[in-house]
DNA sequence: GCCAACGTTGGC
DNA sequence: GCCAACGTTGGC
């Protein structure tokens, strides 16, 4: 089993919203790595770190699990979608996605800062200077470092 | 809102 | 294939 980190706006899409759905499609990813990391390396049961980005208090807000592998992202088909892409079509899709469902909403966001000061945690790509990948893989180390983080 | 860092595009 | 220009991310 694998660990990730996912970044999502809370504006656009946050913990709670998934908390409520109960299981979503990570659409709209429109980088290759990311990409990648979804179509090539991501299985059932995998435990996603679910980031919020862009926001008051960036932080890890909660748990997450793949609940179903890659497959193409239908909003690079919606002419209506910001997502829209139309160099991709349905015989070659260009993006794929996972689906995701809830796990647990932390009490309290593990902000970054936090993050940055707490050892073991120096090699996140999270923490890097200029790192702006919104899917990082986790080790099992990292991933129970931010666990005891819990409140 | 600013801006550094990075990714993508497209002309050559 | 190079690289300048442009667009995006995301913390601050």
């Amino acid at each position: 089993m694998n660990y990730w980190l996912m970044k999502s706006e809370p504006d656009v899409f946050s913990i709670d919203d998934l908390k409520k759905k109960k299981k979503s499609g990570w659409d709209g990813v429109r980088n290759y790595q990311a990409r990648n990391y979804m179509r090539d390396e991501m299985k059932i049961g995998d435990i996603v770190l679910f980031y919020h980005s862009s926001c008051e208090v960036p932080g890890v807000a909660g748990l997450a699990r793949i609940s179903r592998p890659s497959h193409p992202d239908p909003t690079q088909f919606d002419s209506n979608s910001d997502y829209f892409d139309s160099k991709a079509n349905l015989k070659n899709p260009r993006w794929f996605m996972v689906e995701v469902e809830f796990v647990e909403n932390f009490n309290k966001i593990i902000t970054l800062s936090k993050i940055k000061e707490t050892k073991g945690l120096e090699a996140m790509p999270l923490v890097q200077k200029g790192s702006r990948l919104s899917i990082n893989p986790v080790s099992l180390a990292q991933y129970q470092i931010i666990l005891t983080l819990r409140e």
